[in-house]
DNA sequence: CAGGCTTGTCGACGAATGATGACATCGCCA
DNA sequence: TGGCGATGTCATCATTCGTCGACAAGCCTG
Protein backbone atom coordinates (compact mmCIF):
# COMPACT_ATOMS: atom_id res chain seq x y z
CA UNK A 1 0.00 0.00 0.00
CA UNK A 2 2.63 2.43 1.03
CA UNK A 3 4.14 1.95 -2.73
CA UNK A 4 7.42 4.46 -2.92
CA UNK A 5 9.40 5.52 -5.86
CA UNK A 6 12.77 3.52 -5.40
CA UNK A 7 15.29 6.23 -3.93
CA UNK A 8 17.66 7.00 -6.15
CA UNK A 9 21.36 5.16 -5.33
CA UNK A 10 23.49 7.23 -3.98
CA UNK A 11 26.29 7.98 -6.68
CA UNK A 12 27.78 11.12 -7.49
CA UNK A 13 28.51 10.67 -11.23
CA UNK A 14 25.39 9.35 -11.97
CA UNK A 15 23.22 11.96 -10.42
CA UNK A 16 25.71 14.61 -12.14
CA UNK A 17 24.76 12.81 -15.06
CA UNK A 18 21.27 12.59 -14.78
CA UNK A 19 20.90 16.60 -14.05
CA UNK A 20 22.94 17.38 -16.82
CA UNK A 21 20.39 15.76 -19.06
CA UNK A 22 17.58 17.01 -17.10
CA UNK A 23 18.97 20.43 -18.43
CA UNK A 24 19.46 20.05 -21.76
CA UNK A 25 16.33 18.58 -22.34
CA UNK A 26 14.70 21.81 -20.23
CA UNK A 27 16.88 24.57 -21.72
CA UNK A 28 15.64 23.09 -25.24
CA UNK A 29 12.19 23.50 -24.22
CA UNK A 30 12.33 26.51 -21.82
CA UNK A 31 14.46 29.35 -22.33
CA UNK A 32 16.94 30.51 -19.51
CA UNK A 33 14.72 32.37 -17.32
CA UNK A 34 11.68 30.20 -17.51
CA UNK A 35 13.60 27.19 -16.36
CA UNK A 36 14.63 27.34 -12.81
CA UNK A 37 16.83 25.35 -10.41
CA UNK A 38 14.01 23.70 -8.80
CA UNK A 39 12.72 22.54 -12.50
CA UNK A 40 15.56 21.04 -12.59
CA UNK A 41 16.25 19.07 -9.74
CA UNK A 42 12.69 17.81 -9.72
CA UNK A 43 13.31 15.85 -13.09
CA UNK A 44 15.71 14.42 -11.64
CA UNK A 45 14.23 13.82 -8.16
CA UNK A 46 16.79 15.84 -6.53
CA UNK A 47 16.76 18.54 -3.90
CA UNK A 48 17.89 22.30 -5.77
CA UNK A 49 20.67 22.48 -3.76
CA UNK A 50 22.59 19.74 -5.16
CA UNK A 51 22.62 21.44 -8.38
CA UNK A 52 24.04 24.58 -7.74
CA UNK A 53 27.08 22.51 -5.42
CA UNK A 54 27.66 20.32 -8.44
CA UNK A 55 27.76 22.94 -11.20
CA UNK A 56 28.27 25.97 -8.74
CA UNK A 57 25.23 28.52 -10.26
CA UNK A 58 22.80 28.45 -12.64
CA UNK A 59 25.09 29.95 -15.48
CA UNK A 60 27.79 27.21 -15.13
CA UNK A 61 25.22 24.68 -15.46
CA UNK A 62 23.92 26.35 -19.24
CA UNK A 63 27.55 26.43 -19.97
CA UNK A 64 27.87 23.49 -19.89
CA UNK A 65 24.94 22.03 -21.36
CA UNK A 66 26.02 24.45 -24.03
CA UNK A 67 29.63 23.03 -24.45
CA UNK A 68 27.63 19.23 -24.36
CA UNK A 69 25.98 20.15 -27.48
CA UNK A 70 29.02 20.48 -29.26
CA UNK A 71 28.88 16.57 -29.15
CA UNK A 72 25.14 16.75 -30.93
CA UNK A 73 25.63 14.73 -34.68
CA UNK A 74 25.70 17.86 -36.45
CA UNK A 75 24.16 18.95 -40.11
CA UNK A 76 27.67 18.65 -41.64
CA UNK A 77 27.71 14.90 -40.75
CA UNK A 78 26.52 13.10 -43.88
CA UNK A 79 26.78 13.47 -47.68
CA UNK A 80 27.17 17.17 -49.02
CA UNK A 81 24.70 16.62 -52.01
CA UNK A 82 21.94 16.11 -49.44
CA UNK A 83 22.03 18.44 -46.83
CA UNK A 84 19.48 20.68 -48.50
CA UNK A 85 17.39 17.49 -48.40
CA UNK A 86 18.28 16.23 -44.53
CA UNK A 87 17.99 19.41 -43.10
CA UNK A 88 15.14 21.10 -44.53
CA UNK A 89 13.21 17.55 -43.38
CA UNK A 90 14.21 17.84 -39.84
CA UNK A 91 13.50 21.23 -39.75
CA UNK A 92 9.81 21.08 -41.08
CA UNK A 93 8.91 17.57 -40.22
CA UNK A 94 11.24 17.14 -36.51
CA UNK A 95 12.71 14.57 -34.86
CA UNK A 96 11.53 12.99 -32.13
CA UNK A 97 14.97 13.39 -29.94
CA UNK A 98 18.12 14.73 -30.00
CA UNK A 99 17.98 15.57 -33.70
CA UNK A 100 20.53 17.58 -35.19
CA UNK A 101 18.67 20.56 -34.63
CA UNK A 102 18.53 20.00 -31.16
CA UNK A 103 21.51 21.96 -30.12
CA UNK A 104 20.36 24.90 -32.23
CA UNK A 105 16.96 24.60 -30.53
CA UNK A 106 18.70 25.37 -26.55
CA UNK A 107 20.44 28.76 -28.51
CA UNK A 108 17.45 30.02 -29.93
CA UNK A 109 15.54 29.18 -26.83
CA UNK A 110 17.67 31.46 -24.70
CA UNK A 111 18.92 34.55 -26.94
CA UNK A 112 16.25 36.38 -25.74
CA UNK A 113 17.55 36.21 -22.49
CA UNK A 114 20.09 39.12 -21.23
CA UNK A 115 21.83 36.85 -18.89
CA UNK A 116 22.15 34.19 -21.30
CA UNK A 117 22.86 35.81 -24.68
CA UNK A 118 26.49 36.60 -23.90
CA UNK A 119 27.20 32.98 -23.70
CA UNK A 120 24.56 32.17 -26.51
CA UNK A 121 26.25 34.28 -28.83
CA UNK A 122 30.27 32.96 -28.20
CA UNK A 123 28.72 29.46 -28.55
CA UNK A 124 26.91 30.20 -31.53
CA UNK A 125 29.86 31.21 -32.93
CA UNK A 126 32.29 28.96 -32.19
CA UNK A 127 30.54 25.54 -32.16
CA UNK A 128 28.27 26.43 -35.05
CA UNK A 129 28.90 29.50 -37.17
CA UNK A 130 32.83 28.95 -37.60
CA UNK A 131 32.70 24.95 -38.13
CA UNK A 132 29.59 25.89 -40.61
CA UNK A 133 31.54 28.32 -42.44
CA UNK A 134 34.55 26.24 -42.75
CA UNK A 135 32.50 23.35 -43.85
CA UNK A 136 30.94 25.57 -46.43
CA UNK A 137 33.97 26.52 -47.61
CA UNK A 138 34.99 28.71 -51.30
CA UNK A 139 35.31 32.86 -50.99
CA UNK A 140 31.89 33.88 -50.19
CA UNK A 141 31.16 31.15 -47.24
CA UNK A 142 31.00 33.76 -44.36
CA UNK A 143 27.90 35.01 -46.92
CA UNK A 144 26.23 31.35 -47.78
CA UNK A 145 26.93 30.31 -44.09
CA UNK A 146 25.04 33.22 -43.11
CA UNK A 147 22.37 32.30 -45.16
CA UNK A 148 22.01 28.98 -44.92
CA UNK A 149 22.04 29.40 -40.65
CA UNK A 150 19.42 32.22 -41.21
CA UNK A 151 16.94 30.12 -43.24
CA UNK A 152 17.19 27.13 -40.76
CA UNK A 153 17.15 29.05 -37.42
CA UNK A 154 14.22 30.84 -39.52
CA UNK A 155 12.39 27.75 -39.90
CA UNK A 156 12.38 26.89 -36.56
CA UNK A 157 11.15 30.00 -35.46
CA UNK A 158 8.36 30.15 -37.58
CA UNK A 159 7.48 26.35 -36.62
CA UNK A 160 7.35 28.10 -33.16
CA UNK A 161 5.59 30.82 -34.01
CA UNK A 162 2.49 29.02 -36.47
CA UNK A 163 2.99 25.65 -33.75
CA UNK A 164 -0.85 25.80 -33.40
CA UNK A 165 -2.19 25.07 -37.09
CA UNK A 166 -0.76 22.63 -39.14
CA UNK A 167 0.01 22.65 -42.68
CA UNK A 168 -1.41 19.22 -44.41
CA UNK A 169 0.79 16.77 -45.60
CA UNK A 170 0.80 17.97 -49.00
CA UNK A 171 1.75 21.44 -48.01
CA UNK A 172 4.54 19.93 -45.83
CA UNK A 173 5.87 17.78 -48.47
CA UNK A 174 5.90 21.20 -50.82
CA UNK A 175 7.38 23.39 -48.20
CA UNK A 176 10.06 20.65 -47.71
CA UNK A 177 10.90 20.33 -50.95
CA UNK A 178 10.99 24.33 -51.80
CA UNK A 179 12.99 24.77 -48.79
CA UNK A 180 15.15 21.83 -49.37
CA UNK A 181 16.30 23.05 -52.93
CA UNK A 182 16.67 26.47 -51.67
CA UNK A 183 19.09 25.41 -48.91
CA UNK A 184 21.05 23.54 -51.51
CA UNK A 185 21.60 26.33 -53.63
CA UNK A 186 23.15 28.47 -50.64
CA UNK A 187 25.63 25.33 -50.04
CA UNK A 188 26.77 24.84 -53.39
CA UNK A 189 26.88 28.40 -53.84
CA UNK B 1 23.46 74.93 -9.08
CA UNK B 2 20.45 73.32 -8.27
CA UNK B 3 19.73 72.40 -11.44
CA UNK B 4 17.02 70.11 -11.41
CA UNK B 5 14.75 68.36 -14.50
CA UNK B 6 11.59 70.06 -15.37
CA UNK B 7 9.15 68.06 -13.62
CA UNK B 8 6.45 66.17 -16.72
CA UNK B 9 3.64 68.38 -17.02
CA UNK B 10 0.48 66.66 -15.56
CA UNK B 11 -1.60 65.42 -18.50
CA UNK B 12 -2.47 61.98 -18.42
CA UNK B 13 -3.09 61.58 -22.00
CA UNK B 14 0.16 62.46 -23.01
CA UNK B 15 1.82 60.72 -19.97
CA UNK B 16 -0.08 56.89 -21.01
CA UNK B 17 1.39 57.62 -24.51
CA UNK B 18 4.67 58.34 -23.89
CA UNK B 19 4.55 54.96 -21.47
CA UNK B 20 3.20 53.08 -24.21
CA UNK B 21 6.32 54.50 -26.20
CA UNK B 22 8.93 53.93 -23.88
CA UNK B 23 7.67 50.07 -23.73
CA UNK B 24 7.33 49.32 -27.33
CA UNK B 25 11.08 50.48 -27.41
CA UNK B 26 11.86 48.69 -24.21
CA UNK B 27 10.38 45.21 -25.96
CA UNK B 28 11.79 45.60 -29.21
CA UNK B 29 15.22 45.58 -27.72
CA UNK B 30 15.05 43.29 -24.52
CA UNK B 31 12.50 40.13 -23.97
CA UNK B 32 9.39 40.35 -21.87
CA UNK B 33 10.97 38.59 -18.65
CA UNK B 34 13.86 41.37 -18.64
CA UNK B 35 11.90 44.65 -19.68
CA UNK B 36 10.72 45.31 -15.83
CA UNK B 37 7.82 48.03 -14.95
CA UNK B 38 10.56 50.30 -13.07
CA UNK B 39 12.38 50.17 -16.18
CA UNK B 40 9.62 51.42 -18.56
CA UNK B 41 8.69 54.02 -15.76
CA UNK B 42 12.10 55.06 -15.72
CA UNK B 43 12.57 55.71 -19.48
CA UNK B 44 9.52 58.20 -18.73
CA UNK B 45 10.40 59.28 -15.51
CA UNK B 46 7.70 58.10 -13.35
CA UNK B 47 6.82 56.18 -10.83
CA UNK B 48 6.40 52.14 -11.81
CA UNK B 49 2.96 52.04 -9.79
CA UNK B 50 1.61 54.08 -12.62
CA UNK B 51 2.36 52.07 -15.20
CA UNK B 52 0.24 49.40 -13.47
CA UNK B 53 -2.45 51.71 -12.63
CA UNK B 54 -2.41 52.94 -16.54
CA UNK B 55 -2.19 49.35 -18.37
CA UNK B 56 -3.60 47.04 -15.50
CA UNK B 57 -0.74 44.71 -15.65
CA UNK B 58 2.36 43.91 -17.46
CA UNK B 59 0.88 41.50 -19.65
CA UNK B 60 -2.13 44.29 -20.69
CA UNK B 61 0.56 47.10 -21.44
CA UNK B 62 2.77 44.13 -23.62
CA UNK B 63 -0.64 43.30 -25.47
CA UNK B 64 -1.11 46.98 -26.13
CA UNK B 65 2.38 47.19 -27.50
CA UNK B 66 1.57 44.22 -29.51
CA UNK B 67 -1.28 45.61 -31.01
CA UNK B 68 0.20 48.90 -31.65
CA UNK B 69 2.62 47.20 -33.77
CA UNK B 70 -0.26 46.69 -36.41
CA UNK B 71 -0.33 50.02 -37.30
CA UNK B 72 3.53 50.38 -38.11
CA UNK B 73 4.72 50.59 -41.64
CA UNK B 74 4.37 46.99 -43.34
CA UNK B 75 6.48 44.95 -44.85
CA UNK B 76 3.93 44.73 -47.95
CA UNK B 77 3.72 48.46 -48.95
CA UNK B 78 5.74 49.02 -51.41
CA UNK B 79 6.02 47.71 -55.06
CA UNK B 80 5.67 43.95 -55.45
CA UNK B 81 8.39 43.44 -57.65
CA UNK B 82 11.10 45.16 -55.32
CA UNK B 83 10.49 43.33 -51.96
CA UNK B 84 12.75 41.21 -51.93
CA UNK B 85 15.32 44.17 -52.66
CA UNK B 86 13.74 46.17 -49.98
CA UNK B 87 13.04 43.44 -47.13
CA UNK B 88 16.58 42.50 -47.75
CA UNK B 89 18.02 45.78 -47.11
CA UNK B 90 16.44 46.48 -44.40
CA UNK B 91 17.07 43.05 -42.74
CA UNK B 92 20.66 43.42 -43.40
CA UNK B 93 21.81 46.79 -42.70
CA UNK B 94 19.28 47.93 -40.62
CA UNK B 95 17.33 50.60 -40.36
CA UNK B 96 17.59 53.79 -37.83
CA UNK B 97 13.91 53.86 -36.30
CA UNK B 98 10.63 52.35 -36.94
CA UNK B 99 11.97 50.04 -39.83
CA UNK B 100 9.02 47.94 -41.01
CA UNK B 101 10.81 45.11 -39.21
CA UNK B 102 10.52 46.52 -36.05
CA UNK B 103 7.32 45.23 -35.05
CA UNK B 104 9.02 41.53 -35.91
CA UNK B 105 11.60 42.15 -33.54
CA UNK B 106 9.21 42.92 -30.38
CA UNK B 107 7.55 39.22 -31.52
CA UNK B 108 11.00 37.50 -31.73
CA UNK B 109 12.70 38.99 -28.68
CA UNK B 110 10.09 37.40 -26.54
CA UNK B 111 9.42 33.90 -28.40
CA UNK B 112 11.39 32.61 -25.86
CA UNK B 113 9.08 34.06 -22.55
CA UNK B 114 6.60 31.44 -21.50
CA UNK B 115 4.12 34.33 -19.80
CA UNK B 116 4.29 36.19 -23.49
CA UNK B 117 4.32 33.37 -26.08
CA UNK B 118 0.96 33.04 -25.86
CA UNK B 119 1.01 36.60 -27.16
CA UNK B 120 3.11 36.45 -29.18
CA UNK B 121 1.98 33.71 -31.26
CA UNK B 122 -1.40 35.09 -31.73
CA UNK B 123 -0.26 38.36 -32.77
CA UNK B 124 1.84 36.32 -35.51
CA UNK B 125 -0.60 34.72 -36.66
CA UNK B 126 -3.17 37.29 -36.84
CA UNK B 127 -1.24 40.70 -37.90
CA UNK B 128 1.69 38.83 -39.55
CA UNK B 129 1.08 35.41 -41.42
CA UNK B 130 -2.65 35.67 -41.63
CA UNK B 131 -1.65 39.91 -43.85
CA UNK B 132 1.52 38.12 -45.01
CA UNK B 133 -0.15 35.07 -46.38
CA UNK B 134 -2.96 36.81 -48.44
CA UNK B 135 -0.98 39.46 -50.12
CA UNK B 136 1.49 36.57 -51.01
CA UNK B 137 -1.43 34.74 -52.85
CA UNK B 138 -1.74 32.28 -55.22
CA UNK B 139 -2.17 28.29 -54.33
CA UNK B 140 1.05 27.64 -52.43
CA UNK B 141 0.55 31.07 -50.44
CA UNK B 142 0.57 29.18 -47.14
CA UNK B 143 3.80 27.45 -47.80
CA UNK B 144 5.47 30.69 -49.42
CA UNK B 145 4.16 32.49 -46.62
CA UNK B 146 6.31 30.76 -44.24
CA UNK B 147 9.27 30.55 -45.97
CA UNK B 148 9.57 34.09 -46.57
CA UNK B 149 8.32 34.77 -43.27
CA UNK B 150 11.10 31.86 -41.79
CA UNK B 151 14.09 33.63 -43.78
CA UNK B 152 13.15 37.31 -42.60
CA UNK B 153 13.54 36.14 -39.49
CA UNK B 154 15.99 34.05 -39.34
CA UNK B 155 18.13 36.75 -40.51
CA UNK B 156 17.17 38.90 -37.60
CA UNK B 157 18.44 35.97 -35.32
CA UNK B 158 21.65 35.48 -37.15
CA UNK B 159 22.30 39.32 -36.73
CA UNK B 160 21.71 38.58 -32.95
CA UNK B 161 24.29 35.90 -32.52
CA UNK B 162 26.77 37.21 -34.77
CA UNK B 163 26.22 40.70 -33.78
CA UNK B 164 29.95 41.07 -32.87
CA UNK B 165 31.43 39.78 -36.52
CA UNK B 166 30.90 42.13 -38.82
CA UNK B 167 30.85 41.36 -42.72
CA UNK B 168 33.00 43.52 -44.95
CA UNK B 169 30.93 46.10 -47.61
CA UNK B 170 31.55 43.53 -50.42
CA UNK B 171 30.31 40.65 -48.43
CA UNK B 172 26.90 42.82 -47.11
CA UNK B 173 26.13 43.83 -50.70
CA UNK B 174 26.68 39.84 -52.07
CA UNK B 175 24.37 38.65 -48.97
CA UNK B 176 21.79 41.56 -49.82
CA UNK B 177 21.75 40.39 -53.33
CA UNK B 178 21.69 36.77 -52.65
CA UNK B 179 18.88 37.20 -50.26
CA UNK B 180 16.73 39.46 -52.22
CA UNK B 181 17.23 37.23 -55.04
CA UNK B 182 15.57 34.14 -52.73
CA UNK B 183 12.70 36.09 -51.28
CA UNK B 184 11.41 37.25 -54.33
CA UNK B 185 11.58 34.16 -56.28
CA UNK B 186 9.57 32.66 -52.79
CA UNK B 187 7.40 35.29 -53.22
CA UNK B 188 6.96 35.03 -57.03
CA UNK B 189 5.96 31.22 -56.80
C1' DC C 1 -9.54 81.64 -2.92
C1' DA C 2 -11.36 77.07 -1.56
C1' DG C 3 -13.07 72.69 -2.67
C1' DG C 4 -12.67 68.52 -5.37
C1' DC C 5 -11.30 65.61 -8.98
C1' DT C 6 -7.17 64.23 -11.38
C1' DT C 7 -2.42 62.91 -11.57
C1' DG C 8 1.44 61.02 -9.49
C1' DT C 9 4.48 59.12 -5.54
C1' DC C 10 5.73 56.26 -1.58
C1' DG C 11 6.13 52.31 1.07
C1' DA C 12 5.12 47.81 1.45
C1' DC C 13 3.51 43.11 0.51
C1' DG C 14 3.59 38.39 -1.33
C1' DA C 15 5.56 35.43 -4.47
C1' DA C 16 9.43 33.46 -6.78
C1' DT C 17 14.32 32.90 -7.59
C1' DG C 18 19.35 31.46 -6.97
C1' DA C 19 22.36 30.54 -3.56
C1' DT C 20 24.40 28.99 1.10
C1' DG C 21 25.58 26.56 5.33
C1' DA C 22 24.07 23.40 8.81
C1' DC C 23 22.27 19.01 9.30
C1' DA C 24 20.88 14.12 8.10
C1' DT C 25 21.71 9.73 5.91
C1' DC C 26 23.84 6.25 3.17
C1' DG C 27 27.65 3.15 1.95
C1' DC C 28 32.18 1.62 2.18
C1' DC C 29 36.42 0.15 4.57
C1' DA C 30 39.20 -1.02 8.43
C1' DT D 1 30.47 -3.49 13.40
C1' DG D 2 31.74 1.18 14.14
C1' DG D 3 33.20 5.19 12.21
C1' DC D 4 34.05 8.39 8.53
C1' DG D 5 33.76 10.47 4.13
C1' DA D 6 30.58 10.98 0.45
C1' DT D 7 25.99 12.15 -0.89
C1' DG D 8 21.74 14.49 -0.38
C1' DT D 9 18.11 17.41 2.25
C1' DC D 10 16.24 21.29 4.79
C1' DA D 11 15.61 25.74 6.37
C1' DT D 12 16.74 30.11 5.27
C1' DC D 13 18.64 34.39 3.21
C1' DA D 14 18.90 38.26 0.03
C1' DT D 15 17.12 39.94 -4.03
C1' DT D 16 13.96 41.04 -7.55
C1' DC D 17 9.52 41.39 -9.41
C1' DG D 18 4.58 42.96 -10.22
C1' DT D 19 1.05 44.97 -7.79
C1' DC D 20 -1.74 47.52 -4.40
C1' DG D 21 -3.59 50.93 -1.07
C1' DA D 22 -2.76 55.11 1.20
C1' DC D 23 -1.15 59.51 0.73
C1' DA D 24 0.71 63.96 -1.51
C1' DA D 25 0.66 67.48 -5.05
C1' DG D 26 -1.43 69.91 -8.95
C1' DC D 27 -4.90 72.03 -11.78
C1' DC D 28 -9.45 73.51 -12.86
C1' DT D 29 -13.99 75.18 -11.58
C1' DG D 30 -17.18 77.49 -8.47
Amino acid sequence: MFCQVAPRPRNAEATRAAILTAARERFSRESYDDVGMRDIAGDVGVDAALVSRYFGSKEDLFLKVLEHCGDAPDLMDGDRATFGDRVAREAIFGSEHDGQLEHLLVLLRSIGSAKASELVRRTADESFFGPFQAWIGGSDAPVRARLAAAFIMGMEVSRELTGGQTLTREQSENMHARMAAILQDIIDG
